[in-house]
DNA sequence: CTATGTGCAAAGGGTTTGCAGGGGA
DNA sequence: TCCCCTGCAAACCCTTTGCACATAG
């Protein structure tokens, strides 16, 4: 069993076909898929999921804490596994559209000192960078 | 002549009836509005204005720097007057929906050593915070 | 067996666009 | 004058939803 799936049947998800499929691709995903990608690669296992079903697994999944949305612009919604042991921020490429990961102490500690500071118990928050790469290498 | 405008005519922007009011409401806004309220302060002074010429002009206000569009989430775009001497960035305040802008020195820098240390150049960047107040105000 | 999930297609919300007529410089 | 701008309504894109049928437990 893959830890989509694993972590649903800790809440007493109720596991249909179809969020076996959703639950195999998102646990075998790489990256930030957003939800067509999503939806070929269940597919591809099965080809009668719906892309409503994709959607309300995904929402499912986003409530119950097993993976979180990114909205990075207005696009379309892109969806990473929470990992609540490794905090992260994204930094996008602007050229390639890649999403490169990192980690920052500071900046951790720094938002929550800031909100306390203006009076507010922080709650979430959104840090991303653009930017493009200084490595001289053109990409497409 | 409001500083929205001024900021046309320096970059050689036609100012047609409809652009001098958007730039004045614009220029005379508080807060975040986002579109639809720029269109109804519009139509409060022309009432021929249309939707369609406020998202233009916006847009054409954002792509030469002259206002900054804010995509907080998925709902409606909100703007803000781009002001290169006073960087900031937002907090919201989940339960009343309001942005606080707020300045922190060692995020300012903070991001630029980041993107530089992953090889990156910076280009901008979407720095949010969420979360609710601590002082016992409850609203609606 | 029953509550819940699914597929389909239509609706929804925000934003953009094609086109024909209008109007700055 | 000439090209750009505007209003209108339709189109767009992503996402959600109503409904009748299917199915997990």
């Amino acid at each position: 069993m893959n830890s989509i799936e694993a972590a649903c049947v800790e809440r007493n998800i109720r596991m249909t076909r179809q969020r076996k499929v959703i639950s195999k691709v998102v646990a075998e995903s790489s990256g930030h898929p957003n939800v067509e990608e999503f939806y070929e690669l269940a597919n591809a296992i099965n080809p009668k999921i719906s892309l409503a079903t994709v959607y309300r697994t995904l929402k499912l999944l986003e409530q119950c804490n097993i993976i979180r949305k990114l909205e990075l612009g207005k696009g379309k919604a892109r969806y990473e596994e929470v990992d609540i042991c490794h905090e992260h921020y994204h930094l996008i490429d602007l050229d390639t559209g890649e999403i490169i990961e990192f980690y920052d102490e500071h900046f951790k500690n720094l938002k929550e000192k800031i909100a306390r500071e203006l009076g507010y118990q922080l709650d979430s928050y959104n840090i991303e960078l653009y930017g493009r790469s200084l490595k001289g290498k053109e990409k497409d």
